[in-house]
DNA sequence: AATCTATCCTGTTAGC
DNA sequence: TGCTAACAGGATAGAT
């Protein structure tokens, strides 16, 4: 589920329970998600206090004091919650605690907070790294520039989609290209910049330079991943804050699971249609998307 | 080299 | 109501 503005809420959320406390204990409840997890995960990572919950793309990062770095991927269904001491039950003795369904990992930290990990498809990932390689590590070595960070423009794109001949919908999906973007952002960053979804990237291309339409791209991939961070994230299913609050911003898509809607410029008159593009729905307004 | 396809796994939902 | 099939926000190994 997760793409980048539900995992830095997730980062947000994580920070408040996490930072400046000693994971105290760790329960793991089976040996892998979709890899193994790496041997002694739960030794490795008592005692250990953490010192930043930082974010690349769609990982997590925890730094920790011994200069290592767990590495967390929520996958497709992965999500965090987090219980405060406070938040305890009042004792009226009728609320036994259900155990989490797909609950596989629970941190427990000095502060207090339990932090639950639950992933029913298992796509998510956990490993440990050493602080000092971390961006060679090879889960992140391969990932294109942060779509929030200064290194990713209208240039830039110029520059990574010249001579690609898949579309641009299945370029942007490309964390190679530029990390974060999931399915979801973009159908919405491409309604936004009224690009076709099927058009080849490197027509978007420019020799002496990006062009309109790459600067409306830039611009659209960052400003539908802010907005929806300020939402909170994207609740469909399965993302939730830590908190268990959900986000809202699936109450402004323009396009994703809108097939048959009227397209949001009311003065397009369009229907959004869905088509299955390499293997993944893909929602856009024919009418104002070339 | 680049680009597609199948696949990991479970839960939800659309359709009969 | 109950069953089955299709589909889901990701990422990648392997085929082409």
């Amino acid at each position: 589920m997760p793409e980048l503005p539900e995992v830095e809420t997730v980062r947000r959320g994580l920070r408040q329970a996490m930072e400046g406390e000693v994971i105290e204990r760790v329960e793991q409840r089976r040996a892998d998600l979709r890899f193994p997890l790496p041997r002694g995960f739960a030794a490795r990572l008592t005692g250990r206090r953490v010192i930043a919950i930082t974010r690349r793309a769609k990982y997590l990062l925890a730094d920790l004091d011994d200069s290592s770095v767990l590495i967390m991927h929520l996958g497709m269904s992965g999500s965090f919650a987090v219980t405060l001491p406070d938040d305890a039950p009042v004792a009226d003795g009728f609320a036994p605690p259900r155990r989490v369904l797909h609950e596989h990992v629970v941190f427990h930290m000095s502060g207090g907070a339990r932090i639950g990990y639950r992933d029913p498809r298992r796509f998510g990932i956990m490993d440990i790294a050493s602080a000092d390689a971390i961006s060679a590590h090879r889960l992140l070595a391969d990932l294109g520039p942060e779509p929030l960070g200064s290194s990713f423009s209208a240039g830039c794109l110029n520059r990574r989609l010249a001579g690609k001949r898949t579309s641009i919908k299945a370029a942007l999906l490309d964390q190679r290209i530029v990390a974060g973007l999931g399915n979801i952002y973009v159908n919405e960053a491409l309604f936004r910049a009224r690009i076709a979804p099927a058009r080849p990237a490197h027509s978007l291309v420019r020799r002496r330079g990006p062009g309109q339409e790459l600067s409306h791209l830039a611009r659209a991939v960052k400003s539908v991943l802010r907005e929806a961070i300020d939402a909170g994230g994207s609740s469909l299913r399965d993302h939730a804050r830590t908190d268990g609050s959900l986000g809202y911003f699936q109450h402004a898509f323009a396009v994703y699971d809108r097939e048959h809607g009227r397209c949001v410029r009311v003065e397009c008159g369009g229907i959004v249609r869905r088509e299955v593009q390499s293997g993944r729905a893909t929602f856009w307004c024919p009418r104002c998307q070339r």
